[in-house]
DNA sequence: GCGTCGGGCTGATCTGGATCAGTATCTTTC
DNA sequence: GAAAGATACTGATCCAGATCAGCCCGACGC
């Protein structure tokens, strides 16, 4: 039975995983999400997937590498806002509005599945119960953004960078590609700055004193928490906001 | 008809205003809406209507009043996330995951309609497009979060104050609040301060500052943009992702 | 086998904004 | 109408992090 595979393959897809966290998906929603899966495409590194201020621009479903979605201001700064890894969505706001307000930019090479906006309206209207699951999945998307935010507002420079790698970490553990003593990390010091709204020279320092504090080590694309507790301690990490709790939708 | 009068009252209200720019409301739609309008409640200064950490909170639609929402660290300081201004969705996190990652707190006297989870949820299921709708919006709110992740990370004091404030503008006057002179605020400096990641010192000198450039007074709870093209140049503000296109769904 | 280019890394100096320590109103309360 | 809080405002000092300037090393092209 074909049919019956594919849902199969469906179901073990990063994003259903994830968005069978919040509500049950029945067969129907499966095969629905799984027409979102046709257009599967490659990038490479440093050639905008999204660009700001383009219209009918696609969304994607990010299926290996990754990603960094920015805003460039003038004179040449950037922020970058959120990184994307395997299961995460992409550019939801840029089909939900019809001009993007900003860029994504693989940061490896990435395979995406693409989701056009007539695509991902109709699925929405063919089942209510995805629609609920891709709010909330743009809501936990929404609560990053929100800690990001305290990070850049309250935080300092070291607290900044602990709490944003354990952040990762928790992010990278619920799609399998971390565990409590660190993750593979293909992140530049230049990005971190871009998203830390630091100096590259700054973040290098900071990630000196952490790894003198042996709470945690940067080297060679390797994070490693050398420190968990005391690095949680620390940053005052909580992630509560990260947790899935069973289905809220039966 | 007392049926016709009261959809006619929902179709106005600021939600349904709000959410009719995206999505084509029908009387169902719009009747499942006037369910969620039900419970009104009134909110006094500074009594948190939503704590961080509890469960089971409830959302609101603001009708009046004005409320911000925030996160506590340790240190006593905090970080204001956003602020709701009448129309706006507050706690729409709190009820789509268990426990809330934050507060809200009025900083007005607010009247607001209650929605509790099974609500929203059930209203979904009824009507589809009132989920993408409510995605779109929550969409809108995720963008403005963004732009002010951006002035946290990358704008200097007076270009962050500058920009915050004709955002605050902007979002006023899709509400019938301000005009392109200015409106009424009643934001102490202090919370400004928790906005903009600034201490209150230093509020009270940027904004002296944009005030001998002529280019926006903050006083006696009124903002005057007393230059508003120099303000978007020097903020370099981009009001694209709050406007509103026609709707995208028939 | 030599340039060159993108990282990582470091010291010296500068500065935007924090912090400390107040003063001046204006309200609220009793 | 005195006392107690808020809030606005100001000067003096301090410091976290930016900026500038440069070195080191491995990967790449030719």
């Amino acid at each position: 039975m074909t049919v019956g595979k594919t849902l199969l393959a469906i179901q073990d897809s990063p994003l259903a995983r994830k968005l069978s966290t919040f509500v049950r998906l029945s067969d129907t929603d499966l095969s629905v999400m799984s027409d979102l899966y046709r257009r599967r495409r490659n990038f490479s590194v440093g050639v905008d997937m999204i660009h700001q201020g383009q219209t009918d621009q696609c969304a994607y479903v990010l299926a290996s590498g990754w990603a960094c979605s920015y805003k460039i201001l003038n004179g040449g700064t950037r922020q970058i806002v959120d990184f994307q890894i395997p299961g995460d969505f992409l550019g939801l706001r840029s089909v939900l509005f019809r001009t993007a307000d900003h860029n994504v930019e693989p940061i490896t090479p990435v395979q995406a599945s693409e989701v056009k906006q007539r695509d991902l309206l109709d699925a929405f209207s063919r089942t209510p119960r995805l629609a609920t699951a891709v709010l909330w999945a743009a809501s936990r998307d929404e609560a990053m953004v929100v800690e990001h935010l305290v990070d850049l507002g309250r935080r300092s420079a070291s607290e900044r960078m602990a709490h944003f790698l354990l952040e990762l970490g928790a992010r990278l553990r619920l799609v399998g590609l971390a565990d409590k003593t660190g993750f593979a990390c293909p992140l530049s010091q230049y990005l971190l700055a871009d998203a830390l709204g630091l100096s590259a020279v700054h973040v290098n320092r900071v990630l000196r004193e952490l790894r003198e504090e042996g709470l945690l080590t940067f080297q060679k694309g390797k994070v490693t928490f050398d420190d968990y507790d005391g690095l949680v301690a620390f940053s005052a990490f909580d992630r509560t906001y990260l947790d899935h709790e069973g289905p809220l939708l039966i």
